[in-house]
DNA sequence: TTGAAAGCGCTACCAG
DNA sequence: CTGGTAGCGCTTTCAA
């Protein structure tokens, strides 16, 4: 049984291809017992349309493009794909993944060998921003530009995003409030030329400290662990060489903490006991590392992100096309009341 | 500048639509001043040859499945689609991902309803075994069916896979050796219509507390925590119930050693002081969290599995379908000798 | 409610 | 070495 191709459904079930057609994508407009001869020629045979014939008809490639930063293999972007996977696979679309566009290079180079030239119907931009000329040249080309936590909207059609300054914010204040004095944020360096979503929970780091210096005797300070490096280990010396051993470390992703907890045990500072500990993410293991850490779901945010990506090359109206994804704190065994 | 397509091409080169064909994509046909002409003129015009058209002309898709059980965030999947994105998009293939095949009839409905009639080059079969009936169904079709560490090669055109037995066998055999006697394995229950690469792990523990428990006085065990429970609290529970204590724990996989690592400690039961833990592949980590553990690279079977699919499509013969790919013994600090 | 037919953009065959 | 052209499988007017 070789595969069958629409023409074989319309002789089996005595009707034209079109009628064919019509059954498959628009069933209600034919009638009810053409519908059932054609459908049940069509599932004898085993019939699935060919998705580059119809993109060929329809001007469209039922592609889309996902740009992420870093690996594939990051809880966050493994996250992000499989959400939009959720969505956009059942819908009859690919997504073909551009990973590590990490610098101002690599995301130019994307942009001018675009293949998004009658290949992509969309493009999603996971956690980094975009430049403005690069914005355009998808706009003049009609292409849905969609951002999963972008540190700014504009130029953006739709987008889905944590507030990462509220969200570090939090998680500081709520050290602070809980009676640490002795903060310590642990980071990678930014890179110049390229903002990441991530970068920004430094500033809520810093404005919860710099709101609270003034009524408590308060100490903090930021450890920038530089990218490339074995950044485990240049977090753990750095913590350990600090004069007076912090009693409150936040950490800019679970990544850090994860490793850290387990680290600075080993070197007698316990978690809750001698310092608490606030990741954020709430990625693979911080659970069952009893991880306190600031949740958020990419997951979600991927089916979220895929729906307006959808509505849009339908071309429909978003009535809100840049939404805020929930955050919380998940108060769990890393830290404690001092 | 809106979307150029080859004839906009043709007509700035001053050529016809068949040269600027030729010209990309058998450049060595047509003369060298041709040649520069179309060239430049495809540059200026920004074109992109339409994916879909050409699919549809050369009766290919340009789309590849690929079949994973369980969630596409876990580190082995994720690690395997990196590879094979590495090369498979840049050779101007999508993937299509099936995640969740994690029971016959999931399988089943795949294979039933597949996309696969006229809308993939080839599937993919990451970590667990495919029915007769199934493959079957592909080869009428022509279809390549390549594994990534399927349990059994038999009906797979060509797979890359690590020896999960051997590899468990050397973990255990080398805590054997370094004077461990009380063992226990720990690993998830195993779905009974549905062999996945990881249950295999097992054998090899056995095997080789079988092949020592003559010339030592050897106790072991296995522990099965069941799948969709919290794991790690069930492995935590079961082996903090024991008798006695292990002196060396294996894990399945560094998922359930990285947390049972750090959980354990709160229990006074401290790696390597108390006992040894070793795990399986060296995943995110395994090396921050320095656990001895047995490495396999998913990342590069991915790699190596796309350019056996990419062969096989373009209908090369294969020297060798069938590869198994290294795995070692990272030592690292979880284990001491007793 | 259905059918005939044009044509999406490209490749590859065949002529020249 | 180059050009003309058929046709991949489908959708969608337009007519009936």
């Amino acid at each position: 049984m070789a595969k069958a191709v629409i023409r074989d459904v319309a002789e089996a079930a005595g009707v034209s291809t079109a009628t064919v057609s019509r059954t498959l994508s628009h069933p209600e407009v034919v009638s009810e017992k053409t519908r059932r001869k054609v459908m049940e020629a069509a599932k004898r045979l085993n019939f699935q349309t060919s998705r580059s014939a119809m993109a060929l008809k329809q001007g469209r490639s039922y592609r889309i493009a996902l740009l992420i930063n870093q690996q594939l293999t990051s809880w966050f972007n493994a996250s992000v794909l499989m959400g939009l996977n959720s969505v956009l696979q059942p819908a009859g679309y690919d997504i073909t993944v551009y990973q590590d566009i990490d610098d101002a290079e690599s995301r130019r180079d994307f942009f001018e060998t675009m293949p998004v030239r009658g290949n992509t119907d969309a493009v999603i931009v996971a956690s980094f921003d975009v430049e403005r000329g690069q914005i355009e040249q998808l706009r003049q080309n009609g292409i849905p530009l969609v951002g999963i936590n972008v540190p700014r909207t504009e130029g953006f059609d739709a987008s889905i995003s944590i507030d990462d300054v509220a969200g570090m914010h939090m998680a500081a204040t709520y050290l602070i409030n809980t009676g640490h004095r002795r903060l310590v944020y642990v980071c990678s360096t930014t890179i110049p030329s390229m903002t990441c979503s991530t970068d920004l929970r430094e500033q809520g780091f810093i404005r919860a400290c710099r709101e609270n210096e003034g009524s408590h005797d308060l100490q903090w300070q930021v450890i920038h662990v530089p990218r490339n490096t074995e950044v485990t280990n240049e977090a753990l010396s750095s913590l350990l060489a600090l004069d007076e051993f912090p009693d409150a470390i936040c950490c800019q992703a679970d990544m850090f903490a994860v490793p850290l907890l387990y680290r600075l045990a080993r070197y007698g500072h316990v978690a809750p006991r001698d310092f608490s500990m606030v990741g954020f993410d709430d990625g693979t293991y911080a659970e069952v590392m009893q991880l306190t850490t600031v949740r958020q779901h990419p997951e979600t945010m991927g089916v979220v992100a895929a729906n307006k990506v959808l509505a849009l090359i339908n071309g429909d109206h978003l009535d809100h096309p840049h939404e805020t994804a929930p955050i919380q704190l998940m108060l769990r065994g890393s830290d404690s009341p001092r």
